[in-house]
DNA sequence: TAAATAGTGTCTCTGAGACACTATACA
DNA sequence: TGTATAGTGTCTCAGAGACACTATTTA
């Protein structure tokens, strides 16, 4: 019989922060040895027969202390195989993708996913290389997307959004024709309330029930 | 400690037979139970420590009997986590792909990509969910690509494969244009051997040498 | 010359991108 | 009325798709 690898599920955690304008990533300071005190992202091994959206779940809450409701979607990304990627020995990482709802009273240190700080492990390389695959998923995984914006969003927010994941910030116009193109997503004739500065109330685009979070 | 889930490899052997004019699956009947006898993809367990690719490479060769050379590209696809899909207990399958060239004296039965019998475990669902990755991956993938059909081919080649791929057939004219902006591929102004039933003899298409397979 | 296959020129349609213009709020 | 924000109409350009037409071989 041969000896199987440890598995470990490694979580790039999404939350859109309206007021930062900006798509954040949890990350939380490592409780034990290797890497104590040093910021990772939140994994767990996975457990044999779990499923890997149970090991999502479980890594948001346990590693972040997140609410179990707050997670909103989950999804693969890649397997990262190298292996001396940890230093206690060869272990398989598989990389997801969670969003979450806005937080209270969690641990986790929220940065902005253009400015994610220096990570234990091989995590650095992981967020590099699953950039692109989330950035990919906006607008085409309508779980992703829903998860990350929430039921109801206004076009500005969107906008943030898509320059968060995309590293640019499209026209409002072709947005929206990219937003109406959405499964389940329509634009209402509701608008939202006023803003703090003045200016246009914006509508508001909406998921419907189905594809929409809880 | 926790107990960690077995992992395995499955691997969808693609090769393309200009004889048939279609991509062959490689499959392979089961020495041992579970699914004695049945068809089934080439799978192994990953050793611990062992890479992907390694492992990939493994099931090729001790399950289809190709000869290691003959691998001419592999990658990822997507991981399978139910817990119920091998009789034995839970374990994860990692998805692969590999290309291969024409092999001799093997022991894989090849069909063709569209016409793939029943296979044990739950590789039915494998091969369905991972053919439209596969698809996606021709003509942007480049290893992938170039694994396939070799170093040079000709259009009607090309044709053939992407028909295999996409269940669509495009206008040659169209798909040169693809082609063309292919990197690393180029449409040279050299002729294939005349055509055994007559007809234009078809101008070769060539992968330079960084990035064509051995 | 007919049949079989290969290759090309070009029209159309769609979607991304760009931008000027219009609309609605607060001070 | 000025500033700040939101939303729309439309031009342009690139790429996918479709097709008619031309080219080169064997029988």
């Amino acid at each position: 019989m041969i000896e199987s690898t440890l598995v470990s599920v490694d979580v790039i955690v999404l939350r859109f922060d309206p007021d930062a304008r900006a798509v954040l990533v949890g990350v939380a300071s490592r409780a034990q040895e290797p890497f104590a005190g040093e910021l990772a992202l939140p994994g767990v091994l996975l457990a044999r027969g779990e499923r890997l959206r149970d090991a999502t779940t479980r890594a948001v809450t346990g590693k972040l202390g997140l609410a179990e409701e707050s997670v909103t979607a989950t999804g693969q990304l890649t397997t990262f195989d190298e292996p001396s990627r940890d230093p206690r020995g060869p272990t398989l990482s598989i990389a997801l993708w969670a969003t979450v709802t806005r937080p209270t009273g969690d641990l986790a240190v929220w940065r902005r996913l253009d400015d994610v700080p220096a990570l234990a492990f091989d995590h650095d390389r992981i967020v590099a290389d699953c950039r692109p695959l989330l950035a990919d998923k906006l607008w085409r995984d309508v779980p992703f997307t829903a998860g990350l914006l929430g039921p109801e969003f206004t076009t500005a927010q969107a906008l943030d959004v898509t320059e968060s994941l995309t590293g640019e910030r499209p026209y409002p116009a072709n947005l929206g024709r990219t937003m109406d193109r959405v499964p389940g997503l329509e634009r209402t004739s509701q608008h939202a309330s006023a803003l703090p500065k003045g200016g246009r109330p914006p509508l508001v685009w909406r998921f419907s029930a189905g594809v929409a979070p809880a």
